[in-house]
DNA sequence: ACGGTTTGTTGTACCGCTGAACTATTACGT
DNA sequence: ACGTAATAGTTCAGCGGTACAACAAACCGT
């Protein structure tokens, strides 16, 4: 439709919210009744749905027999409860019909992860190796013969791939799918899903879109029993981290948020890649964290972890002024952000057993809201290469909350 | 409807996202059409909000009269335009008929406001004083006296008053209405919504919601030409701030965000109240500016104006260091919520002649992604008591995006 | 004066939810 | 064994709300 050039006002095109028609409320419905069916810890019947929603079972039915048919969700045998009536059919989410794809390039992995609507893993691809300054080409082209690999898996098995989503460590513009810079591969400025170049079993091109990896990992936390708000901070050669609000990231303006590990610690400390001085990478970095240990840099962190239990006292030490620099920039992010749990996930969750302590403390000693409600500091729960999962599942996500593209 | 005991399922209470029926869609494309004459920069007509929205010009038709008969919105003579075609009837806001009611209590003053729809001040009452370790009953008794006032003005007006919200400099537990402590007016644990107790002209009770003073002054500065994200920083004894993403506060889990005054600028310097070491504070807090430019902390912050005017070294150099420290502490600030727009209200506009150059260089010095999206650095626009407008506004923006209440 | 153009209104069709009646399937009491 | 109560799920008329198309209203240019 060309621009009908009609004056008068500039309330502009159709940008915000769009019209809501008929077929707005089955969307709604349809997204309603399958989040009841995928949040409930019991598979329920079509009449608990229709008690939890509010809809009439005659709705809940015909919205269900429509998930039925896109196969998002499966009937289980009626299960003879002791009591009168008809028994109820329990419905729960299907296995192995819709699954959705994690990708990531790390500094020192890169894989990628097949989870359906169940959470099962259907297919899984990870090789180790060293990224530092690597090829983004070369890379991208080995992860994406990871990709195809599980792909071919997945369509084997009749499932359908919903979208994918690629985890980079680095300053990621979500909306155009572009990488600006990831200092600890070496990378910047790059386009990897042209690169990555997917498609599904059909030939249709797949839907990739790419993300910050601490954020991806602190979605991956969702999975478990945990508050739905939260800071996810995940250590490793970089200090990332993602703010959760209510079970949803919070980007901030463009998704640049969460770079704790520039928090600056101690204007008079070590000067930082950055720039600055005193930054929390300098105090709690995994590099740091090594070398004050009196480890090589680029030695695995259960090397530390062992001098720890055997008592070596310069690994101590680090781990203990690692954590109390940690403890303090945390404050500094729960003072101004507002979330009462923090979930310390990476090289801080391999060493939770010694750092929890210092940080919690430190923590809870220097954050304002904390004599009101106090902090709840623990280690991740999401097994490795966490990323994986919380990129698939939060394709996952976009299909329960959307079910309607998807019947 | 007592508990049925149902067994099976625990998808629990109707506790998320309501069923959505036919009303449904009523509401949010009343929302819709309201949002578009409320949004639109020139008056537009039926047909232009039909085109913006992407409804038809019947459903149009028939929403703006209910907002019509509601009286939020009144059509403006028809305006001969030099084109052919039948002239459009222009569609604005409706003035002096329904407003929102802003409260506050701050240290050295007290006041009401009384916004419309237009954003027209139709009353308001603001009185001086010094409320430092004051008395909550005594001054919320006055506050009540000055919003009675108010309510009798707007109301004998013929208008109805949608709601109120109530700026205190303090952490506030919104959801309660409760305020849990504001050290420099010396309260704590304060319902100041039952002290209130107020009620619209016809003896309904008015509904009261309590915020952070920073938090409702950032809502103000949305009625200027501000971008859709910024942080707003209010400099006063404290130092609070507001982040807005997207032309809405985000308030992480209770509210309690934005704690800029308390982050650690170096952890050698002065002791804080707080019980740290070197906070915001203990370099820009107006009481520090002031006594850093050989002034009495109970002088007017004009005062320091003056001397920077005349070229007094002291009062430079305490807004120089005070500028450093705020621009180190936005900059983590910016790298922790990612929004590029800062905007300096309270003591800080005041002084944003000398105060802005120092800030904005710091902060683009020290923010990670300022080499990628250059960070503004402005002072606030909205006028004196900004917290008093956004609160009123706040209560509009609830009539507006859910005129289906108020018609 | 008359066709062309844009605005706003009227009436019909259609879609999706509700509510009530109906069927299906169990438990329980006699 | 049989009827009654209880619960799950389905069927169908009714109704609210939007779309679409036709129409009336008010202006322009020639």
């Amino acid at each position: 439709m060309p621009a009908t050039s009609t004056t008068s006002a500039q309330t502009g095109p159709p940008s915000g919210p769009a019209a809501s028609r008929q077929h707005t409320l089955r969307e709604r419905n349809l997204r309603l009744v399958a989040s009841a069916v995928f949040g409930a810890t019991t598979p329920p019947s079509r009449a608990d749905v229709a008690a939890a929603t509010g809809l009439t079972r005659a709705t809940v039915s015909t919205l269900v027999d429509r998930l039925l048919a896109g196969a998002l969700v499966v009937e289980l045998p009626p299960v003879a409860v002791q009591r009168a009536g008809r028994p109820a059919v329990p419905l729960v989410p299907a296995a192995r019909t819709v699954v959705g794809l994690g990708l990531e390039v790390n500094v020192d992995y890169l894989g990628v992860r097949a989870l359906d609507l169940v959470g099962d893993v259907v297919a899984e691809r990870v090789v180790s190796g060293s990224f530092h300054d690597s090829d983004p080409g070369g890379v991208l082209g080995r992860l994406r013969g990871l990709a195809l690999e599980a792909i071919a898996e997945v369509d084997g098995g009749g499932m359908r791939v919903a979208g994918a989503r690629l985890a980079l460590p680095g300053l990621v513009d979500s909306r155009r799918g572009r990488l600006e810079v990831a200092p600890n591969l070496g990378w910047s400025l790059i386009d990897p899903v042209d690169v990555l170049d997917l498609h599904t079993g059909d030939g249709e091109p797949l839907a990739v879109e790419v993300a910050n990896e601490a954020k991806l990992a602190a979605l991956a936390e969702l999975a478990g029993d945990v508050p739905s708000s939260f800071l996810y901070v995940s250590g490793d050669v970089g200090v990332g981290a993602g703010i959760v609000v209510d079970r949803r990231l919070f980007l901030g303006e463009r998704g640049w948020n969460g770079e704790i590990g520039h928090v600056v610690v101690d204007p008079s400390g070590p000067r930082c890649s950055c720039g600055n001085h005193g930054c929390l990478e300098q105090y709690a970095g995994k590099e740091v964290l090594l070398r004050d240990s009196g480890l090589s840099v680029s030695a695995p962190l259960g090397a530390v972890a062992d001098l720890l239990r055997s008592g070596d006292d310069a690994a101590a030490a680090a781990v203990r002024r690692g954590g109390q620099a940690l403890g303090a920039a945390l404050a500094t992010f729960v003072n101004l952000v507002d979330v009462s749990t923090v979930v310390l996930g990476g090289a801080y969750a391999e060493l939770f057993d010694w750092l929890g302590e210092v940080v919690a403390e430190t923590v809870r000693s220097r954050a304002l809201a904390a004599p009101f409600a106090p902090i709840d500091v623990r280690p991740a729960a999401a097994g490795p290469h966490a990323a994986l999962s919380g990129g698939a599942r939060e394709v996952l996500r976009a299909v329960v909350s959307d079910p309607a593209g998807w019947v």
